[in-house]
DNA sequence: GTGACGATGACATTTCGATGACACAGCGAT
DNA sequence: ATCGCTGTGTCATCGAAATGTCATCGTCAC
């Protein structure tokens, strides 16, 4: 396992590696988001443990646009107790932790191996059609920017939907997609939970369509 | 700077005062819990580099006791990886570290180093939610000013929970940071703790949301 | 118009979280 | 060693929320 430490902090420049290492682990180190960048190109790491604040910038901005591109390698943030306000950005990225300072070694040992033996985490994706925002990570849908609370099972069916927007999918694919095995074919179940996730998409034009005889997509009209 | 090591292990008996030594501290050195004992009784030192365990028993334990009294000087525990399960009991005092054996002696003094120059009057971090504070260090909660006496499960989870505000946290999360590998996954203590918690908290709104399915939350109402 | 299919409200069932009561282990005091 | 206390875990039960079933009504295509 290989890990990257991108630190400007003398005191954990020494501490952070030395603390992995004793982990078993391959340690490397950056001073700023210039040379860390520089690392991340050349080499591939298991994990990153960026400080959130560094000479040439704030660490969580860089990977946000990494992650843009698809860059998946798990990171783990160190922030200061102040910058603890803006800790939701650092999470608008799945597979990412943070560690408050000052912070126990163990436990930064403890998260460090975790995320490396995570691996790196596709991160889930948004799904959109229409004013509709689908985020898969944290379960949450929104419509015209504000959220709206669904229930799993209609959660499951409206992320099916959205998955082949515009397409047509019978009863038996959201069946065998978002219901387990028991799931009796026959049944409604289908009709009631599209009404049920209707109503609570309301606030707008009513986006899936029926299809008779073949079952429902999703449509704008 | 004076440092008591206490330790059983002939190696380490002699390689961690030679390390201290080179940083320039006085050591002292006991073999088991008993001379530890008397040698805190007598001199006054500035950290305490403890063996987890010791022919005479858990030095957590002793620690613990003494904590109870008022004893506050600063003790980094050696520990092997086994018996990291347990690291929780180690954190129900602030102001104490621990090190993984096998460590890397640089490590071992730039952490000694720290934990004497800090003294046993250290005020570590204090996480806040709403009208809810958490001093990690005394291990004390107040809500709305007010002291609440919390076990010390319930603490651990509640610190938790507060170092990630608003995000959903999984029964299996908790059970992973807050209880030892002996834990099972299948009861349901985390709910039990939860709702203990919820009623030492009462003297507000309730900050801890259930999320169907996924877990828990804090969130302001 | 009519027959099949979809929509929907009302109700039933299931699942899951909350909680009180109890059991047990660890610790301090005697 | 024994006893009692305190903290934590387990279990059974309750109740609410989520999901499923059913019956009825509407509507669309022919």
């Amino acid at each position: 396992m290989r890990v990257l430490v991108v630190e400007d902090d003398p005191e954990l420049q020494v501490a952070v590696p030395a603390a992995l290492r004793s982990a078993a682990l391959a340690v490397d180190l950056a001073g700023d988001i210039a040379s860390a960048d520089e690392a991340l190109f050349v080499n591939a790491y298991d994990c990153v443990v960026f400080d959130r604040m560094l000479p040439d910038g704030d660490s969580i901005r860089y990977v946000r646009s990494r992650r843009r591109d698809g860059w998946a390698v798990p990171v783990l943030f160190l922030t200061a107790m102040d910058q603890l306000a803006d800790r939701v950005d650092g999470f608008e990225h799945g597979g990412d932790d943070y560690l408050v300072k000052p912070f126990a070694v163990e436990e930064l040992i403890v998260r460090v191996l975790s995320l490396s033996r995570r691996g790196p985490t596709i991160r889930p994706p948004i799904l959109r059609y229409a004013d509709v925002e689908l985020d898969t990570g944290r379960r949450e849908v929104r419509r015209a920017g504000v959220l709206v609370t669904l229930r799993a099972k209609e959660f499951s069916v409206l992320e099916f939907l959205m998955s082949r927007p515009e397409q047509t999918v019978s009863r038996t694919d959201l069946i065998e997609h978002c219901w387990d095995s028991a799931a009796d074919p026959m049944s409604n179940v289908v009709d009631v939970t599209i009404t049920r996730l209707r109503a609570r998409l309301r606030g707008g034009p009513d986006l899936i369509q029926a299809v008779r005889g073949r079952g429902y997509r999703l449509i704008a009209p």
